[in-house]
Formats: structure tokens, sequence, C-alpha cells
DNA sequence: CAATCTATGTCAGAATACTGACATGAGTCA
DNA sequence: TGACTCATGTCAGTATTCTGACATAGATTG
């Protein structure tokens, strides 16, 4: 009796809010050991790639309000995980980068996270990678599309 | 230089982040104006799906703890969308089910979030939704598994 | 039958993220 | 130049979710 409802057995959007929550889970368990969140992981798995990334970035980055990036980053600065000048270079933009020690904690981190992809990614074929990254692209960018217009 | 990191660029995981963040965007845009949040409406949905659902299950089926699932009951049947008996008919559970007013308040909401499922779904063939569908499943399969075995 | 284990509902406190607000710097445009 | 718009960093308060803890009911096991 599936009414006029979503159903949520067939639903591509329950389906996917299903895989998120399990790698997020999946996330957590490895990092905590290791006293670090998602978000942290995030923060300083960006920076890694991107070193110079300001706040702002960071957060879209992340998928945090710049608000909740910027208490992160304060904390991670204090620990001395992060720098940032104490002026900005043009702007009010901070461009942030690790330090040694930054570096040198996120690649425990980085392993572990690592090794929850690769399980994830267990039992798909290559071609099955590349359709999945086909669709998901495909996904973020009809949501993305309509947000707020006509 | 892609060193031995994840590299955000092509990671699924980061992918499928990106993709729940952005269907959660879309959800909450829809569903603010009817003055219900995701966690809410996921709620009201599993009711009208599966009558009788407890505390626990619901909290399961919306990817929350059931202490935060509980807080949201007791709101909702404060303000009359569902109603539990005030004994359990067996053990502890407890069976709730939607009150008119609930199933009322939902429609406007299914009718808000179909409407985002299908624009994600916009430009996708029937066959890549159905690829989408086996991948999802393959992943939460694979990061269920070994969460905490061996 | 008794002991143990597991799952549930619930309360309380802690952690986390968000919304609102403000000042400031850069770009646009008349 | 001056007015306007936009993005940024940051502070403060609110909201949401989580972790910890407890008592209880059912299932399991010896």
């Amino acid at each position: 009796m599936s009414q006029s409802g979503v159903d949520l057995e067939t639903s591509l959007g329950y389906l996917l809010k299903e895989a998120s929550s399990a790698l997020r889970a999946a996330m957590e368990e490895v990092l905590r050991p290791l006293g670090m969140s998602v978000t942290h992981y995030s923060c300083l798995e960006l920076l890694a790639q991107r070193p110079g990334l300001s706040n702002s970035e960071l957060a879209r980055g992340a998928f945090v309000t710049r608000q909740t990036m910027n208490v992160l980053l304060q904390a991670l600065e204090r620990e001395g995980y992060v720098t940032r000048p104490a002026e900005a270079p043009v702007g009010k933009v901070l461009p942030a980068r690790l330090t040694p020690r930054g570096r040198r904690s996120l690649e425990k981190a980085t392993a572990a996270v690592r090794s929850v992809e690769v399980r994830m990614l267990a039992g798909m074929t290559e071609a099955e990678q590349s359709a999945a990254f086909r669709i998901l692209k495909s996904m973020i960018h009809s949501l993305r599309d309509g947000e707020d217009g006509a």
C-alpha cells in the first residue's frame, strides 16, 4: 500500500542519507582513537591539499558554516596544528597553513580514513566507481541548480 | 603532486558527503516554510509508512540516537501530531502513530520533499538510477560489514 | 529456576553546529 | 569621489544532537 509518499525503500535520497551516515560513522570510529573529529580531520586534509585556504573557504569545503570553522581553527591554532598571519596580506582574508605538527597529526588520520574509503569501495568494479562518481556529480549539480532560481 | 592523501577531487567519500549535504540543504529549504526540520519530517514519514514504530526504531530510521528521537517524539506528542499509549502493550516498547493532524501536516511536506527528489533525479536515466541504487547499497553494506568485526 | 545479556525509554549534562549581528575591506557603478 | 553591494572574520546566544547513566522488560543460557 505505498500511497503517494516518497517510499523510503526505493528512495535514492534516503539511500544517499543512509550511505553518508554509514560513512560518517565509520570515519568517526577510526578517528576517535586519534582524538580527532570528522570536521577536525576535514579541515586538516583541506589545508594539506590546498595550503593557504581561508576560514570561509575551509568552511565551504567541510560543509559547515564559517562561524563553526572559525571556532575550530582558533582551537587548532592554539594547539599548534595551524598557523595564520596576525594581519591579512590582502583584504580580511587570513590564509591558514599546517604546521609540521599539524602535518604529523594528519598522517595517521589520513591513513585511517583511506582504509575506510578502501573498505567502502570493496566489491565495486572500476566501472562502477566511475559510474558512482558521475552519478553523484549529477545529483549535486541538479540540486544546486534550482536552489533559489526562477 | 597528489601525495599519499585521499585526494578530495577524486574521493568518492568526499563526493558522497557533498551530495548528502546538498540534499539536506535542499530539503531544509523546502521544509522551512512549513516549519519542519529534516529529522521532524523523517519521523513523520517513517510513521506514515510503518505505523506503530517504536522510538528506537524511528531513531535508527532517521539516523539519530534514540535520545534525540525521544525529545522530538515528546514534542510531536505534546503538539498533537503523534500519539503513544500510556503503557506498553508488551515490554517497554511504545508503538507510535500519526494523528489525523500529523497526517495532514505530513502531506504538504511529502510533496515538497518529493519535488526535491525529482529535481535530484533530473538528468539521470532509468539505468543510471538503478546503478546509483545498487552502488549505494553496496557502499552501505561494505561499510557496515567490518565496523567492529575481526 | 536463576543469572546474564540485550534492548528499550528516559533524564541530565556536554559537545557541536547554527543563526543573528557587527565592523571592515574590496569591487562595482554612477 | 561616494554610495552601494558583497564577502570576510569574529563575537554572542540559541538550537540541535550526542554521550553518559539508570531502571526495567524480554530473551538467552547454564
